[in-house]
Parts: structure tokens; C-alpha cells; sequence
DNA sequence: GTCCAGGATACTG
DNA sequence: CAGTATCATGGA
């Protein structure tokens, strides 16, 4: 991790392969975001640390990015912890430098890389939070999923306020572990849904289930094995968590919709590519289909001024 | 009205 | 064991 404190401030400086404006455009894709906000360009985001709720906001030029603290700078240890939390969310510690070679002669994903320069995998430190996230999106159309989230976070989640703005924090699993389905089904969950949004939570708050638990795993398909043992968390939603939560630049959820739409409109053609088509072409992406997905889910969408 | 959504599980033959 | 029904609702 390269940063420097500078007590009121910090900074954090990525490596060379990065480009804060692309992430930018990531972070901008859902009007219905509550876990962060984007305000002239300026990034806002509360989290907690150490039993406390603290609100930053990130500035990026080409080589550093600023840290401020809007309501009070923290303790230095804390300050240490938002570095630490920056660093993973914009998966700042892969070398993207491999990919980038290896996507240079990719027929796919020439055109993505070079159009989208920079951009990281936006990660989703907490487990807790990529788990539930993961089983709202499923299933359903991505619009709805934030609208799902958006319910369950107002609902379940906390909150500090600075300046008339609102920044919410995910719901701890501690919370959502004593919430009865019915509460979820007021908030238009499926019975399913809930169940396994409120067993997550439940296993987390006895201590079941831990991030560094997974992590020690060490072994991809070890952890992958280990997450589908979660009842609600099938192929798609392991890979999901192992790349946007784990940092597991191989994973691959190759049965995602979003994908199959990237890859039908890079292909051009009219209809899906099947899974065994894609697993063709993903033979020249091998340790970095994480990667090639993030980049082609990119390209669904329009960039937002 | 129809079909598909960042799927997963329980049931059936 | 592979195929099928079911979930719940929004958006196109």
C-alpha cells in the first residue's frame, strides 16, 4: 500500500495503471446508489471503522488520490484504515500490466481495454454486503436490484448527515441476523430472498462465516467450493464475491447475463454466445476472466457527464 | 399481454 | 441424475 498521512488529509498513490475518472463512470452507473455519492466530480462515501461511522470524499488527479474528511479528521489509526479500505476498493494491489499485454492480442478484449484504460474492479470490501448484494441481483433485472437495495438499506441501514446530505452505510449482519422475512417481504424480497439474505446474516453474526475465513482458503476453487456451500449462493453469485470482495482475478461468473449481452454485441451477433462458446473464448483470458468481465460489463453502459 | 432480468433451489421422473 | 417448476416484480 503506497500512501502518505498528512493528518487532516492523506493520500493515496496507485500505481500506474489506473484512472480515477473511468472508475468514476463505474461508480455513476445506478441513479439509485445510496451507498455512495458523486458531487462535482468529488466521490463521497461513509463507512465504519471501529464502531464508528466515518465520511470521506476522494479527489483524484492522474497519480494521487486526496483523501478528505468533511466532518472531522480522524484518529491517525483510523486515517490508516480509510487508506487500507481505498486501496482494496479500487483494487489497487494487482498489477494490471499482465492483463493489458495478454488483452492487446485478444480479439474481445482489444477494443474494451484500450476504450476503458484504467479502470479497476470497484470492489465491495465488506463480505456481508457482496453476499446480500449478490442474492438481491438475482434473477432480476438490475434496475429493480437497486431498488431492492436502496429499500433494505434506508430500512436496516445507518446514516450520517453532513451538509444536507445523506450518506448510508450497509446494514450490519448483526441487525439483519434478528429481522423476521416478513420485514423483507414489505420491502418486495421473495420468501427466497429473504431467507437467504437473513440466514447470511445469521451465520456472519455467530462467527461462522468470515472474510479472512474464506481468504485463508488460499485456493480459488477451494473458496468457491466453500461459498456455494452458503444456502442462496450458487456458481454465479461465488464467482461475484470471489472477484468483486476477494480480489480473485480468475473468477469468472460465466453464466452472466450481463456478459452474454457484452459478448453478443462485441461478437456481432444476434443472438447469445453459449456457455461453451464463451468458454472458448475465455481460454486466452485465463487468470484474469475477472478482469475481462468487469471490462466488458463497462461496455454495456454510456458514459454519464 | 409477453418475455427477460447480474440465479438458486426444490421437486419430479 | 438431468430436466422442470417456482420464485416475485419491474422494465422493455
Amino acid at each position: 500500500m503506497n500512501w502518505q498521512d498528512h493528518e487532516t488529509y492523506i493520500e493515496i498513490f496507485p500505481p500506474r495503471e489506473f484512472n480515477f475518472q473511468e472508475c468514476i463512470v463505474f461508480l455513476s452507473r445506478s441513479e439509485q446508489e445510496v451507498l455512495h455519492q458523486i458531487i462535482d466530480g468529488t466521490l463521497y462515501k461513509a463507512i465504519p471503522v471501529e464502531d464508528a461511522f466515518i465520511l470521506f470524499k476522494i479527489t483524484g488527479s492522474r497519480h494521487v488520490l486526496r483523501i478528505d474528511f468533511p466532518i472531522e479528521p480522524p484518529a491517525p489509526e483510523i486515517r490508516s484504515q480509510v487508506a487500507f479500505y481505498i486501496w482494496g476498493w479500487f483494487d489497487l494491489d494487482t498489477n494490471l500490466r499482465h492483463f493489458y499485454e495478454l488483452a492487446s492480442t485478444d480479439p474481445i478484449l482489444r477494443s474494451v481495454v484500450e476504450n476503458y484504460a484504467g479502470l479497476r474492479i470497484i470492489g465491495v470490501p465488506d463480505i456481508f454486503e457482496a453476499l446480500t448484494w449478490a442474492i438481491i441481483g438475482q434473477q432480476i433485472n438490475l434496475t429493480f436490484a437497486y431498488t431492492l437495495k436502496k429499500r433494505f438499506v434506508e430500512q436496516f441501514g445507518e446514516c450520517l448527515t453532513f451538509e444536507g446530505s445523506t450518506f448510508w452505510v450497509y446494514p450490519s449482519y448483526n441487525k439483519i441476523a434478528e429481522i423476521k422475512v416478513d420485514e423483507l417481504r414489505e420491502l418486495q424480497f421473495s420468501v427466497r430472498k429473504a431467507e437467504y439474505v437473513i440466514g447470511v446474516a445469521q451465520a456472519m453474526s455467530k462467527g461462522e462465516l468470515t472474510k479472512e475465513g474464506f481468504l485463508q482458503q488460499g485456493d480459488y476453487l477451494q473458496i468457491k467450493k466453500s461459498l456455494m456451500a452458503i444456502r442462496g449462493i450458487g456458481a454465479w453469485s461465488a464467482d461475484y464475491v470471489l472477484m468483486k470482495c476477494l480480489h480473485e482475478t480468475a473468477a469468472f461468473p460465466i453464466a452472466d447475463v450481463g456478459l452474454h449481452n457484452a459478448l453478443k454485441f462485441q461478437l456481432g451477433i444476434e443472438r447469445k454466445p453459449t456457455l461453451a462458446e464463451i468458454a472458448e473464448l475465455a481460454k486466452n483470458w485465463e487468470g484474469w476472466q475477472a478482469y475481462a468481465t468487469f471490462y466488458l460489463w463497462r461496455s454495456l453502459y454510456n458514459d454519464i457527464t
